[in-house]
DNA sequence: GTCTATAGACTGATAGAC
DNA sequence: GTCTATCAGTCTATAGAC
């Protein structure tokens, strides 16, 4: 894996694994050097590609944050409250799903925290996070509702990069994010069934 | 605030100082140098207390991973599933209230997960994180069901350590957390009053 | 584009004086 | 218990050859 795959260009294998190993140690845990060695190059051969750390991790977080800004912009264009939240929902959960390791770091590491800080308040037009909580909570929530969405926010930001959901297929992942963080948020569930099956009258194992 | 606290013991100051650094820059971001000018002695003074950065973080951690075995152990004599849940969410709520900043590493920072991996494993009865789930989830969850209960449990640690709760005192942190947290888990409200005034026209709870 | 070599700062950790 | 002084190792980052 090291070598052998001179068709996609470095750059990208480089992004690649620096999103891995910053996922796997953190930002400060993951130096230019682990990097090089994972890619079979030294380290000068990274600083040709990005000027320093902070650029990498700029560029790993970018299309992301992106994303993120396209779906609050879209979603404040909806007119009923009840769109504006579906929209930002259903495109939180397919950035997460597209970006399962890094929106994981977006909620932890420090490091992340400000790029993604730093982003925001540059973004076009203002503190996006709050934006996004308003889209789901409203202008001024209680503080039980502000608690639920950080919950179920942070959540599924967490869940999307468990190892233990690993081995889900995007199509799948995404459905059921969509689900749960529907429910959880109040939203009506799709029609299909009750994910929960939790009669239990028979079977109650042990 | 760096001197001038002579009747709290050292070793207890190091400890405070070293968690804030930790949950602020994480384990690798926070320097034993940080520590030591923090606490307004040098680095070798840090080294008395203890041997190393490692052993530091484990002290720091060591009561929440106490307090967490103990719930666990709690919830597990109780006869019922719903009264192991009741118990092992009212725990998890009041761990994370006493240990806002902590819990919130616990499930971020690469370093301290190792060290919760290691104290679990060697914990007396095998691996915690399991049968915390299994608490939440039962013995055979379907994917729904645990994303839902990973979603909470991930979600409610950050709540506690998130710097927008941070003013709000510990009962009533406490009780926000655990009614938020029985309402996302499918348990019924405490009596008192809605936390959320959500009828719209005439309550049609789910 | 990738390399060697190196600068300069900082890291965790140790030895030994007071 | 805290200090100074120092270690070896790693870190980010740069200069310059190929």
């Amino acid at each position: 894996m090291t070598a052998g795959t001179p068709d996609i260009d470095t750059r990208t294998r480089l992004l690649d694994t620096a999103l891995k190993l910053f996922s796997e140690h953190g930002m400060e845990g993951a130096s230019l050097q682990m990097i090089a060695d994972h890619l079979g190059v030294t380290k000068a051969a990274v600083y040709y590609h990005f000027k320093t750390k902070d650029e990498i991790a700029e560029a790993v977080a970018a299309p992301a944050i992106q994303q993120m800004i396209q779906i609050v912009h879209e979603a404040s264009l909806k007119r009923s409250r009840g769109a504006q939240r579906d929209h930002a929902l259903a495109g939180f959960v397919d950035l997460i799903v597209r970006h399962r390791m890094l929106v994981g770091l977006f909620n932890s590491d420090p490091w992340f925290k400000r790029i993604i800080d730093r982003a925001w308040q540059t973004s076009p037009r203002g503190d996006l996070r709050t934006r996004m909580k308003t889209l789901f909570a409203g202008p001024d929530p209680s503080i039980a509702d502000a608690i639920t969405v950080h919950i179920v926010l942070a959540g599924l930001g967490t869940a999307g990069g468990a190892p233990e959901f690993a081995d889900l297929d995007d199509d799948t992942l995404r459905q059921h994010l969509l689900d749960v963080g529907r429910r959880l948020l109040g939203r009506p569930r799709r029609s299909r069934q009750p994910l929960q099956k939790r009669r239990r009258k028979a079977a109650s194992p042990r």
